[in-house]
DNA sequence: CGCGTTGGTGTCATTCATACACCAACGCTA
DNA sequence: TAGCGTTGGTGTATGAATGACACCAACGCG
């Protein structure tokens, strides 16, 4: 089992976030729970196949993908194991393979394998501590959202219910916002404005 | 040369940064200038792997030590490549080894193999950012240390120059700090206190 | 047409960040 | 031993950012 020349010297695991109604991450039922993973092929980049991975479980792709953390693989039969966290809106999300579903974040110790708990964990960390300083709670929206759904995103990842009024001044004033000539009509009250996430690259992504 | 059962499947790289006047990275002198790299043993720990590399090539050990990014390796013969950052006070560093030396940060794409580079600049951008949240400065000062070292740290990393006044104000609200009962009597000017930092691991480090 | 629901707006108080100047304690040297 | 040069150490006043807070608007539905 820990012959080295057979293992697969290199895994990524893909720990993939959406909202719906609550932040909510993509669980593979098999056995006890897992991420979807995958071995690195010869010649292949990491991100590369962290996609594959995913593609491969549930069918996804072009997702935003970022790298999380790389831990040692032994326990898990690798040596090392890339780790990524993957956003995206649940609308893209056509999920229609047996064995695959959500789960909620908050329920990690009982509903996934141990080695891929601290996975899920970082990721819901790292998610709250960026959403301050970068541009990454649009990545659970729509090309066009309303202010009344990013705030509902912030409050989800930041846990904690925010002012509308204040809320929407911070967000005026971070420049990531367009607001687009267009409404949406949603329910039975008064038409939501749509804005679109201002197009320039938003610096680095590491 | 890519032979696939040959080619090491993990490397870890190390930039090892002190401040002596200046921000410095550790440099290899060998050909175009390399940072301390270690190919990954049976058994090893990622973390291990990088401190052995540092140790081999410079003789050093006992740094603080944070994982950095994971590149794809194939240019440089690997799979993959852990990178990490290292930062140490600069009297702990009893560097007496052919080739070893220490280079500007700045002039990294001269001094630096291309694949490199990255690292090192990469390298700066976190501890800029991460000054401001995490008590990282205290990594590159002894145990104890004075109020004006620790503002060189601060202006030094975050390349502008503060304010002295509300610089003790913020340190002496972060609750980072013990004051000692000493002082260090250092040239031909009055004593200055000398602090600690407080012993309570801040949180996680990743 | 009245109700329920979400969308949208401004002000005031508090807190935080910034700018700024002087005396203290020492070593050195004349 | 007196003066100078050097770094250590302290408080205040002003502008900026943040947080708390209440009401009307526009629509669908019954």
């Amino acid at each position: 089992m820990n012959d080295t020349n057979a293992m697969p010297a290199i895994h990524t695991v893909v720990a993939l976030f959406t909202i719906r109604e609550r932040l909510e991450f993509l669980r593979l039922d098999a056995e006890r729970g897992r991420l979807p993973v995958g071995a690195l092929l010869p010649g292949e980049g990491l991100e590369a196949c962290a996609r594959r991975a995913l593609w491969t479980a549930t069918g996804i792709e072009d997702v935003f993908l970022e790298q999380l953390y790389t831990f040692d693989g032994e326990q898990a039969g690798a040596q090392a194991i890339v780790a990524y966290y993957a956003l995206a809106p649940c609308e893209r999300l056509p999920i229609r393979r047996p064995g695959v579903g959500w789960a909620d974040p908050a329920e990690v110790t009982t509903l996934l394998a141990e080695e891929h708990q601290i996975i899920v964990q970082r990721a819901c960390e790292r998610l709250a501590g960026k959403l301050e300083y970068a541009p990454i709670a649009y990545q659970f929206l729509a090309e066009r959202f309303t202010l009344g759904e990013l705030q509902a995103v912030y409050e989800i990842i930041g846990r904690q219910a925010l002012d509308k009024r204040n809320f929407r001044r911070r967000m005026h004033a971070s420049a990531h916002l367009v607001e687009t000539r267009d409404v949406r009509r949603n329910g039975p009250h008064r038409p939501a404005r749509l804005y679109r996430l201002r197009d320039t690259q938003p610096a680095v992504a590491g």
